[in-house]
DNA sequence: ATGCCGGGCGAAGCCCGA
């Protein structure tokens, strides 16, 4: 049995609907994670997608941030804001465990800090952030149940990653200990799809609405989907869809999307 | 060029994102 699971960060899911509902109508994914949904639970639009026979689990916030995993699987298990800094009340995880014909595995939808500037306590929070992912990844990869980690990371794994990896140096995006806690995070023992189906480098996932970022192809990979060892060997396919930035009033990122065959 | 767009809030201009 075949599945997609798709991440996207739709930049306010309210100023979206036009956008999701055509891709998902083309696209129909069986997981959709979304980030930075931008509202509260009760002001999430849930019917565009149950009236599609999807189940909705997501956690909100007014204004900014927020999480949602919308699956045509239902969960078994659903946590949310587990990964935090201190008593802060940022929503940026939620975590659905699925069971399809006895086959279980989780995933984890993540809105990890931006970070920026990177001499501020927005920066540190980021850092501390990332260090209680790893804890949290690493417990839940003791259960041995294939693990899928995704969203939007906010981090450029390599110079491979962006076009001009220099004037990316003192962004939070590429700083060195951004890339450090994310080599740390990854080597508990996450492989990136983007990896796995060796992709070309120079492919991206977000481009900012400034300064012609998307005419001049300035891009940065930030929107990854990462695998336990247990969960690769599920891997059928990943594809990121560049196009959908070119659409009307579009997101500045876009959704990447794997396949997953269990049978 | 650490805010030039764009979203949310709320009804003007500020906070936030990358």
């Amino acid at each position: 049995m075949e599945f997609t699971l798709t991440t996207w960060n739709v930049n306010g899911i309210r100023a979206r609907i036009e956008n999701v509902t055509e891709w998902l109508n083309i696209n129909n994914p069986d997981i959709l994670c979304l980030q930075e949904i931008k509202c509260l639970e009760e002001d999430f639009p849930k019917e565009i997608f149950t009236s599609k026979g999807y189940n909705v689990y997501l956690v909100g916030q007014k204004s900014f941030n927020g999480v949602a995993i919308i699956s045509k699987f239902s969960s078994i298990e659903t946590k949310k804001n587990i990964i935090c800094v201190s008593n802060d009340m940022q929503s940026r995880s939620i975590e659905c465990t699925f069971e399809i014909n006895s086959f279980k595995f989780i995933v984890c939808c993540i809105y990890l800090p931006n970070g920026n500037p990177i001499d501020t306590d927005k920066f540190t929070y980021k850092i501390e952030w990332m260090d209680n992912l790893k804890n949290y990844i690493k417990k839940e990869l003791t259960k041995e149940i294939p693990y899928v980690v995704l969203g939007d990371f906010n981090v450029i794994p390599t110079r491979n990653d962006v076009k001009n990896y220099e004037e990316w140096i003192d962004d939070a995006l590429f700083n060195k200990l951004s890339i450090k806690k994310y080599r740390e995070l990854v080597n508990i023992g996450l492989y990136d799809c983007h990896r796995l189906k060796q992709i070309p480098f120079k492919q991206y996932t977000q481009w900012d609405y400034q300064r012609g970022a998307w005419q001049n192809n300035n891009g940065v990979r930030i929107d990854h989907i990462l695998l336990s060892s247990y969960a690769t060997r599920y891997l059928t396919g990943y594809k990121i869809d560049r196009n959908e930035r070119s659409k009307n009033k579009p997101s500045d990122h876009v959704p990447v999307t794997a396949m997953l065959n269990i049978a």
